[in-house]
DNA sequence: TCGACACTAGACAGACCTGTCTGTTATTGT
DNA sequence: ACAATAACAGACAGGTCTGTCTAGTGTCGA
């Protein structure tokens, strides 16, 4: 691969960590493109060559985000043996990042909150939800559930539920009672 | 009373609810000052006398949805005859606001997305979620749950996830899952 | 009738936003 | 060596935002 194409990448990159890293701090509308470029080291040219606009910064930045949960959601699952141990760490793995220091609850329900519907925010969202839910769906298949659908469904709103509540009571402490509600819904729809 | 505060709570009221429309609707942080005094029918110098700042009409905005949601539900929860019946029935009024034509998800989710730390929103958010949260546990208790404290929490998850869901995915059945897996958790608990 | 008061319309300041454009520098492939 | 490319810094345009201020209007009680 070229010279030309790896700064390219190079400068695309760190305009994608610093609008991560931005973006999910602060939120994607009070962040402006200024403070972006700032802390990427890069010219405002740059920015608009390589995205063309600060939508388009926006939905790459959640699209990296959605990349990035599914590769460490699918190898961390990879470690379990059973469907049921595999369904619960989820909620183990939601625990470790409520702890994360930066933790600022979900990318997708932030950006979103403000969006107009039709947004390439809007998109991406439905495309990162439809996977947790399918996700979420399959091992409750997996798992011996009557009806998976059903309790792919209410884990989803545990979920959600979790991480809002995380958020706003500033509680981590939420991953374990959304893996212990998680225990209650699993047995009974395996019963 | 007299005349002078009558005109005057007639402009604040009108202020409020314009702020409740547009706000909801198309979030806190994006609609203007402008907006909300045009459709209040009303003069910029009146906004500003009533409530001091954008951030304070936020506040009496956010404080206002709180209230009628407080008296909306203990009205309708006074209906039931059970505590079984009054939690599951909190999740039947929120199917009922979640298939209200304007639903946007809550106000105080929304609103606090891209609020920064120690704002009116996230006072707001933290009494209003605190006292859903207790209604919760009070009805886990008086259902007869053997840990209520752990009901409530859970329900209180489902509640939020519910929300969500009905607003992220556009699906207002997300009211009924979150019922469903409601009566498990609560059978569960109450066994 | 008069003074107090709340309201109106709208200009204005000062800041910030996105996006474009100019001109310069450094690096790269041929 | 040279042309092309990419990135740089930063000015600029055009718009929006909050909040203040001026000046005029109407209403009410004394």
């Amino acid at each position: 691969m070229s010279t030309k194409t790896m700064d390219r990448r190079s400068a695309r990159e760190r305009l994608l960590a610093a609008a991560d890293e931005l973006f999910y701090a602060d939120g994607v509308h009070t962040v402006g493109i200024d403070r972006v470029i700032e802390r990427a080291g890069v010219a405002k040219a740059t920015l608009y060559s390589a995205f063309g606009s600060k939508d388009e910064l926006i939905r790459a930045y959640l699209q990296a985000r959605h990349a990035a949960r599914r590769e460490r959601i699918t190898r961390k699952l990879a470690r379990y043996d059973t469907p049921r141990d595999r369904l619960l760490g989820i909620f183990d793995m939601l625990g470790e990042s409520f702890a994360e220091p930066g933790f600022r609850g979900c990318a997708f329900v932030n950006a979103s909150a403000e969006a107009r519907p039709g947004s390439p925010i809007e998109e991406v969202s439905d495309e990162s939800r439809a996977w947790v839910r399918s996700l979420l769906v399959e091992l409750g298949q997996a798992a011996g559930a009557a009806d998976p659908e059903r309790l792919g469904r209410q884990l989803a709103l545990l979920y959600d539920g979790a991480t809002v509540s995380a958020r706003m009571d500033r509680d981590p402490g939420a991953a374990e009672a959304a893996r212990a509600a998680a225990v209650t819904l699993v047995d009974a729809a395996c019963a």
